[in-house]
DNA sequence: TCATGTAGGACAGGTCACGACCTAATTGAG
DNA sequence: CTCAATTAGGTCGTGACCTGTCCTACATGA
């Protein structure tokens, strides 16, 4: 094997991040290197950073642990195929608060994922499509592609092509300097410079398709307002509708706190076995309707009314199909 | 800063990541050496197996790409921390085929993760819970601590307590040296040597609770009948129900099967507009309604009967739930 | 008490890493 | 076409650093 101390270095990293202690003599017959040169080894990852702790007596031996600072994480394949599915299938609908920094790791992972496992991820990723995904509950899908592609773009700053399908079902090409990818509420927005039209842009994700960087690098301009936030604030969000939801489920109020989405808010106990929930939600009232069928615990709809009707129209969906 | 040459290295690799391209001047002021270092550095990663791409001319510059091996990830802390979140969001339900090395990716990264970090992942994590994490459809919530805390203990060959709910409620502490942690049609299983019993078991990880490493190492034992599948097989599945499912659906087949689970087969079309689904699942009933519901098109329960209730019951709560 | 592990100082010898300088090849823009 | 910017790689001298072999000290569990 290459004997050089930084390739050293390297895969002892990787030897300790297996989740085992491992005695000094162990590693140096591993890495060909006498007992001396791996306790100086491992006080060079101390330097670094990254705390080696070691058990000192019989049966001890070096592992590392948590420290300051996180270590490269070396992988082995399957661990990457798992870590790569997990964020495609989360990137669609991911936590609040971290969507971008799940798209960035995504990007991260794809642009070394070696090919023979990109095959393997495509195929299983097809998997966790059905349940995850439809994010806006309007059928508006996200290819995880289309935004590891846009991600990187953005942060590589190389000018990007695609087709976007206007609100009207008009098709255009598009020539844009991609500036931010921002997620907001439910739905995944690019922030861009429309080159043809010589204009900022915000453009829908899920109205994107085929899209490629061109390789063309381009030196950022100053967004308009001066911050991406603001000017999504300005363009998108005005007038999304937003909906006042009011519910009472038959059950404890931590249990329902528990297994609602945080963004709810938490519902408010009227009795030791039945809680009532207002919230104020600017999702689609049929992704809502959904969840709430999901929760377990029957519970009544208040309000607003258009929920009352999308929760009664799944429920003879369900009636009419069980009475077959 | 530190400038010997395993750091400098590193910190090569964890810019290198970054998808952008990078000229050798920027890198050479960024880590503080001549270019002819950055050159040789490069030449020392590609030597590694990570292989560097460089373009050449002007708007030139090196990036990493992908290649055979998997260069060790480095990520800044939201990443990781969004990489957490994705995990453990995917630890109770992933895809099938994964869920092993999913859990020990998670492991790998949970040992080494800042405590700081590790407070934002609690707090993230309760977010996903409700949807994904029913994994049986009958109440058998597995902690992601838990499993990873399996992990560890069976990759690192240390003793395990836990305190175990039989299926008829008794509750008993266990002392036992973990062999594997697999997982089987919708569930957990830990196949351990049970120390007070002195024989083999397989426990439901859905019932452990509390578990934690003792520390103490043991050496692996033969497992009786030399394979964990096959002892899996032997001690588990005997018995399992199964369930002979037959759904119609009037959506075409195509958009069916992509919204479908794997495990669940293809449907065959019927018609342009429908399609017919007979599948043999061992999940419980419950969640297969739950699954049909949330699929979108209108759908016919043939068989099984249970299913048919199980709908039926879904859809008179929500009918109830609209008629508040 | 002993075996087994980590911790780390001192030293000698050899290697290799670095910077400085050089030339070649490639690409895009003007 | 020409020029500028970039990667690619050879050579050389100096000095730092890395390694293995000693050594002692200390912690731990049987």
């Amino acid at each position: 094997m290459t004997t050089d101390t930084p390739a050293r270095l390297l895969q002892l990293l990787s030897l300790l991040q297996t989740p085992r202690e491992w005695p000094g003599s162990e590693l140096a017959e591993r890495l060909q290197v006498s007992g001396r040169t791996i306790r100086r080894d491992v006080d060079r990852l101390r330097d670094l950073g990254y705390p080696v702790q070691a058990t000192m007596g019989a049966e001890g031996g070096y592992r590392l642990v948590a420290g300051k600072a996180l270590p490269p994480l070396v992988l082995d394949d399957e661990e990457a195929v798992a870590i790569a599915v997990g964020l495609r299938a989360g990137a669609g609908h991911a936590v609040e608060g971290i969507e971008e920094a799940s798209v960035r790791a995504l990007a991260k992972l794809e642009q070394v994922l070696p090919s023979r496992l990109r095959h393997r991820v495509k195929s299983l990723q097809s998997a966790t499509s059905s349940l995850v995904y439809d994010r806006g509950g309007d059928g508006a899908v996200i290819a995880p592609e289309t935004l590891t592609v846009l991600a990187s773009a953005t942060s590589g700053h190389e000018r990007l092509r695609f087709s976007y399908e206007a609100g009207d079902g008009a098709r255009t090409r598009r020539l844009t300097e991609p500036y931010r990818l921002v997620s907001a509420g439910r739905r995944w927005y690019l922030i861009a410079y429309d080159i043809d039209r010589d204009d900022w842009r915000t453009f829908r994700v899920d109205r994107v398709s085929d899209p490629f960087a061109t390789g063309a690098r381009f030196a950022p301009r100053e967004v308009p307002t001066g911050d991406a936030a603001e000017f999504m604030r300005a363009t998108v969000w005005r007038g999304a509708p937003t909906f006042e939801v009011d519910v009472t489920f038959r059950a404890p109020a931590a249990e329902v706190a528990r297994r609602l989405p945080p963004s709810f808010g938490a519902p408010e106990a009227t009795g030791a076995d039945s809680c009532r929930l207002r919230a104020t939600v600017q999702d689609s009232l049929e992704w809502v309707a959904m969840r709430l069928a999901l929760l377990g615990p029957d519970f009544t709809v208040h309000g607003p009314s258009e929920l009352a009707e999308h929760v009664a129209r799944l429920g003879s969906r369900l009636t009419r199909a069980a009475a077959g």
